[in-house]
DNA sequence: TAGAATCGCGAGATCACTTTCAAATTAAGA
DNA sequence: TCTTAATTTGAAAGTGATCTCGCGATTCTA
């Protein structure tokens, strides 16, 4: 393989000049740029990333931690995120954690290792150690989950809004026992949304009850596992929002395969707006999270700092909307 | 940030010594090697990957090139190929082509810029330059994918006899009029359960229609317009297998948005087995892949080819299973 | 047209690590 | 105790690029 000596060899000038000609072609000679050219076709020399990583202290790359690369709500969030990065040359690596601490540790170990010049998370686990990067801290935002406390750059939707507002449909349509699926409640974003559908609540003066508040995971099964707890302590509902689409869709199998139709005997409200959530039976009604904006505006925060280190952080906030499909319906009955 | 260098004058020995101590810490004396860990301590030294990488010429990297992340078939084959990769100290980067060949050019560019230790296309489309790296030839394996003619390494199923399997179910249950949806036609893999639907038709004595026969691109959308297309075609059929689960759900919308009930008036089959593949209405009758078994087999093949690098490209099979829910039933009428 | 400012270019240092080769030390054998 | 073999260690080379510094050439100013 050819290095930049050849190609310097060749064109006959330094190996300072050709990388010139590389970075800042016209900070050389029409000629001398000509020359170094038609010797770096010749030669088919490419550039070593390796050895320019090394030298400049930068990888060109972006950690994004994703909790779970299987879950369809990140796919557009990264489809934005990668389309800011390839803009400006970066790549991103993309670290699938499984929501587990350990694995989200290993990856913060190519933090530590200067592998990549920011990092991108997509949990709620703040990526605790990688703050500092040769004493200057690298620079991290956080895209749908965010911390209330700290001054961690994010860009996220108003979740209390947003379940205000999944809770409100809800209510305008006449339910009064209307259930929540929360996720994860150790984070703000649950906790937020959670506040939200109270919140919703309180306005229109249906009093809380914690019998109608169950825990699960994001996941479809959790989904389920909600639905079949709620079924079980025999409370009366007759409406659920689900903190997202998964678990929405995984509450309206268990409710149809316990007899109850989907919206007739209860209303179901997702949150995210999967793809999918158009093509379970029924069309879910849910918030729409505006993601591949989202991606795109945590990348432009990104780059933002990477080329400004005095860059503040900020908590970027960007709009939902509800999106009514047929899993709602008017409260019947008494 | 300290380097090698500081740790060496601290333990007061030579850099060499350290860099053993951290590769081969038993060719190094119990003295020694005590000396220099207490130093790297003391020093709150970290290697600097980028100097080792850069050093060694490898990066400890694997390039995965996922054709769309967004599509959750792929979520579990990821997590196997990171599974094992971990487990050999190797990393994911993993590569959105967004089955755009521009998209899969620019990560190539990784390839050729010796960024990567390997690559794991899990599209169709060959990379065509990666094939050398300082003249030696940088190792490709494709999952689920796979090219007749090569000698390419790939891990996969029998889509041939999968696609038959599929085809038999409906027959056996007395569907004599049975439409394909197909993906893009252009690969192996598409043309393999073309060929294993007809196979099976022609086996049970039933001619091949054309009409029959509808193209989509693996997305739900594209399942959607193929249902239409047969639809608005006017041709009979009473049963439908999909090459892939997104595309059959896309369809069984369709078809109920018609009046059409599945599987009362149309069974549908669909392949791969993704997680909503249950989730649906009804359930969908799929053939399994053993995805996260051919992420596992992938990445070992891979681990293997980057350690020998006379490894034998080979074509490795997996079982896959017919999985019945309630999207099919048994041919009513006369 | 002399002196100053600007511009283009090259020599060589540098980045942090691995690894070769030979020297020095230790262990083994006679 | 001396020689030989084995083991441990360090000096220094090498990896491929970038970048600083300074020199010579060119252009500008007065």
């Amino acid at each position: 393989m050819s290095s930049i000596k050849d190609v310097a060899r060749l064109a006959g000038v330094s190996t300072a000049t050709v990388s010139r000609t590389l970075a800042e072609p016209d900070k050389v000679t029409e000629a001398t740029r000509r020359k170094v050219q038609t010797a770096i076709r010749r030669s088919g020399y490419v550039r070593n990333a390796l050895a320019r990583s090394f030298r400049m202290q930068s990888t060109q790359t972006i950690l994004v931690l994703v909790p779970d690369i299987g879950n369809p709500f990140y796919s557009l969030i990264i489809q934005g995120l990668e389309e800011i990065a390839q803009r400006h040359h970066y790549r991103l690596l993309l670290g699938d954690t499984q929501n587990s601490v350990e694995r989200e540790l290993e990856y913060l170990q190519s933090v530590m290792q200067r592998q990549v010049d920011g990092v991108v998370s997509l949990g709620h686990t703040l990526p605790p150690v990688p703050s500092i990067k040769g004493g200057k801290p690298i620079p991290l935002v956080m895209a749908c989950e965010y911390l209330h406390d700290t001054s961690v750059a994010s860009v996220s939707i108003d979740n209390i809004a947003a379940a205000t507002l999944a809770t409100q449909h809800l209510l305008g349509l006449g339910h009064r026992r209307i259930a929540f699926i929360n996720g994860p409640v150790s984070t703000p974003l649950s906790k937020d949304r959670m506040q939200g559908y109270r919140q919703a609540l309180k306005a229109s003066g249906v009093p809380y009850s914690k019998d109608l508040s169950v825990r699960g995971d994001f996941s479809l099964l959790s989904g389920e596992g909600a639905a079949r707890a709620l079924i079980a302590s025999n409370v009366q509902f007759t409406a659920i929002v689900a903190a997202n689409d998964a678990m929405a869709i995984g509450a309206i199998k268990v409710l149809r395969a316990q007899g109850r139709t989907v919206p007739d005997d209860v209303s179901v409200v997702g949150f995210d707006d999967i793809e999918f959530a158009q093509y379970v039976e029924p069309p879910l009604t849910t918030i729409r999270q505006p993601r591949r904006e989202i991606g795109r505006a945590t990348m432009t925060k990104m780059i933002k700092k990477l080329s400004d280190a005095t860059d503040q952080a900020s908590q970027i906030v960007l709009a939902h909307e509800l999106i009514i499909r047929s899993s709602t319906a008017p409260h019947k009955g008494e």
